[in-house]
RNA sequence: UGGGGCGUAGCCAAGCGGUAAGGCACCGGUUUUUGGUACCGGCAUGCGCAGGUUCGAAUCCUGCCGCCCCAG
């Protein structure tokens, strides 16, 4: 239902294109914008928006400078990137604009992340520029646009509750992206689609193929996105020269000092390799770093045990449940149970407590807070206070 | 100078006549749209140096070198 006949590419017969949307029909009325950042998935967003019979624009932020990445496999928002969002535009019979977004970035994304590194915190690009640039700028311009909703191809559901849209978790665990996500406002997730939720990624990859895309073998992106190589520090000292001062080692019980360090951003609470520190009859793990005195405290690992973070700016999606929360302090782990102390959102702080400890909880870091499926918020870890009687 | 002890990979360290444990560090891989973690794998043809004994020596003997401790 609902599809035009003469669509320049194909999708798989029983596929009904409408259904993605959340949108009252007819499609033929309205208009997506999709973010399309060069990527296979946002390419299929596309792909599946021009099926459905809306009008569709495609938009992508040129985000940073691309000289320096030409040719980096598995980056966006760049150079090859934006010829392949153009090339797939092309493709797929769409509009597609795409808007310098460059200095923005930079302040809003790359300059934070260095500053949260000289303050000794461990920063998440992702979810700022998830923040700003995406959900808030390009949001805004697809209403300028006249837009009915903006697409992203993320992998997270938007899901109808009785107190409107909710944020669940993606329906493939493995590819789920709603830890980067938290800080959606419930305005911004009224507006915003998801339509790669519900799909595994190998569905996106056959959906791409099938549309004779020419990022369908495009390779996922990883890494931080500005960051080549994976040498953020290299990001730091350019954006900011003064963050490469030496300091020392100290050991986080005996105030020992083991050795020496290369500068406060070469670290990271939880990291264990890169301290250089051998002899032990343990590994040593970053506990803390001050970046006042520059010094990184080191110790085995049961002094990472946490019983509780502090959470600062937090944002709340929905009505705060009644049954059990579990929360996420890094993207890639288990949820885990957790009570919540004080009210989550509007930029609020409040305090998230650990049922059993947990390890290797890094400042800077967002802590996500689910109820099952649905994410109910977030915010930025602060501070933690240490498991008192570590197991063991 | 006399007496005692020790020198095994970058670090800690087992072995004490039968053909170099283990840990830390480091390197590589796997996982992963953040940093990291975890897991898997790699890492001393050689045991301060030189001789000797022995079928066979890191292990026994001799000499030398270098550290550490004690001593009037």
């Amino acid at each position: 239902m609902g599809r035009p006949m003469s669509l320049p590419f194909t999708l798989p017969a029983d596929l009904d294109p409408v259904k993605f949307w959340q949108l009252p029909e007819p499609l033929a009325q309205r208009r997506i914008v999709v973010a399309m950042s060069g990527g296979v998935d946002s390419s299929v967003v596309a792909a599946l928006a021009a099926a459905s019979g809306a009008e569709v624009i495609g938009v992508t932020l040129q985000l940073y400078d691309y000289g320096a990445v030409t040719g980096r496999k598995g980056a966006c928002c760049a150079g090859d990137d934006i010829r392949d969002a153009r090339a797939v535009a092309d493709r797929l019979g769409i509009a597609h604009y795409v808007f310098d977004h460059e200095s923005s970035f930079r302040e809003e994304v790359v300059e934070r992340f260095a500053d949260d590194y000289l303050q000794g915190r461990t920063p998440i690009p992702c979810i700022r520029c998830n923040m700003g640039p995406k959900f808030t700028d390009l949001l805004a311009m697809a209403r300028e646009l006249g837009a009915d909703c903006l697409a992203t191809g993320h992998y997270v559901r938007r899901v109808m509750g009785p107190a409107g849209p909710e944020l669940h978790r993606a329906a493939d665990p493995a590819r789920d992206q709603s830890y980067f996500l938290y800080g959606t406002t419930e305005e911004q997730l009224d507006f915003l689609r998801f339509p790669l939720g519900g799909l595994p990624k190998t569905e996106t990859r056959r959906l791409a193929e099938m549309a004779e895309l020419r990022v369908a073998d495009k390779p996922d992106s990883q890494d931080i996105c500005f960051v080549p190589d994976g040498d953020y520090a290299k990001v730091v000292r350019a954006v900011r020269p003064e963050g490469e001062a030496a300091g020392e080692i100290v050991h986080a019980e005996t105030g020992e000092v083991l050795g020496t360090h290369r500068g406060v951003i070469h670290y990271t609470v939880g990291q264990r390799r890169g301290l250089e520190i051998g002899g032990q009859p343990e590994p040593l793990y970053v506990i803390r770093i001050d970046a006042g005195t520059r010094r990184v405290l080191a110790g085995p690992r049961r002094l990472l045990a946490t019983a509780s973070a502090r959470i600062t700016e937090t944002n709340r999606i929905g009505l705060l449940p009644d049954g059990p929360l579990t929360a996420k302090v890094r993207s890639l782990a288990k949820p885990v149970p957790v009570a919540l102390e004080g009210a989550l959102g509007d930029g609020a702080d409040a305090k998230i407590r650990f049922a059993q400890p947990e390890y290797g909880v890094a400042p800077g870091q967002a802590a996500v807070i689910y109820a099952g499926e649905r994410v109910i918020g977030g915010g930025w870890i602060d501070e933690t206070t240490p498991w008192e009687n570590p197991a063991g």
